[in-house]
DNA sequence: TTTT
DNA sequence: TTTT
């Protein structure tokens, strides 16, 4: 009923960008989350976690998103079932966005604000001052 | 750049509707949420939230939830400034709702499912399985 | 860096309880957790998502959460990874629990308020009202 | 019930930091968090928000928090009322932290880690890798 | 493996 | 009262 996901983290990768039959686009990338308390080994774990983004913010992700750049994500939590070759069954997690903030390099060289996209993203204001 | 709210509470009234000249409908409503320790004297603290609900979210909220209601809320916390009659600046906060689930009387008579809204909500799925 | 999870859903069976070498206990249960949207066949959806509580909160979820019971949960998503038997590495995505709530049943037979715990209740208010 | 709040901004001004008749430190500020869109006018708005960080975690924000910088921030909404001096009764809207993330100049000159306190910060993992 |  |  109620599905909410907020992450920062690092790209530990480019995202990988590809598209549907239908040449809807995608892009796949994986975050890297330190946890906040250190393991009783005295170090810091991590939890890498994949995400999607679809469409226009897809097309945002691949072309501005890169490996080591800091993002906030909103999303759902998904788990997806499938086969894996070998007949056993497996799942996937991963966070659908529904928006991602870039939080490092807050202004490019012409000093534009920094970029931050989200999916429903509009001219229209989600609430209009009447 | 990123501002995201989950509430649980109940109504405390019914919700009130609005209609900008435009004709746009708006539910106002106050959810009570219950803070999860009690305090010094023992006793158990509430926090009265204003939440408001815009077009097809607004007219579903006004047309199903009621006073003493237990719904979930996501949206995003606007602060609005305005001037009083006295000429003082005021501001108020309150909840710009994206989603509202209702949580208690989860099957009505017709076994028909929960209900839920979502602002954005629509047949295509935010994913497509391909 | 930040990694916040809240859900709402229903549990697909009773929780199971373990306990560490040193007494710690744990449960684990997971949440039937219904889509927003249908997909493109009309059909419902549903993420069964994986969670943990530990020590005095998953006894909690032990003592009182069951099968089909409407709860909510905060945590954080955690990615576990292991050696499968066959010698490939496997990953596991669950959400570590850091407050459960339960919404249905909101009132005892005496009248009690809803139950609803966290990792780190106290006596001791988050804010002191000095 | 439930009453989680996470954002991202910039502080308005340096914390301003008081102490209870105890002597538990408490510090104020406030983000201004630009709003995802754009109004009718073509404006980008704001909303200030104001927060507050008890004990340790307000300490470690009057240490290292000043003007302009970006920061996370996880908390509640809490809704205090007043009476003004003029009789006429006042809410305050405040985010009372959990967490807070410092995240630019995310390395330091020694090449420490991002520096990022949560309330609850101990040596303790939450889940132990039994 | 799944809940309503 | 406001940050970039």
């Amino acid at each position: 009923m109620l599905n909410r996901v907020v992450l920062i983290g690092r790209l530990t990768r480019d995202p990988e960008m590809r598209y549907t039959p239908q040449g809807v686009p995608v892009a796949s990338f994986t975050l890297a989350v330190d946890r906040p308390f250190s393991n009783q080994q005295g170090q810091r774990e991590t939890d890498f976690i994949d995400c999607i983004a679809w469409r226009k913010l897809g097309e945002t992700v691949g072309n501005h998103l890169t490996k080591g750049r800091l993002a906030a994500v909103e999303g759902r939590l998904q788990i997806r079932s499938y086969e894996a070759q070998d007949g056993t069954k497996r799942r996937v997690a991963e966070v659908v966005c529904d928006s991602v903030r870039f939080l490092d390099r807050p202004r490019d060289a012409q000093g534009g604000a920094m970029e931050s996209f989200g999916a429903d993203e509009t001219e229209l204001p989600d609430d209009l001052p009447f």
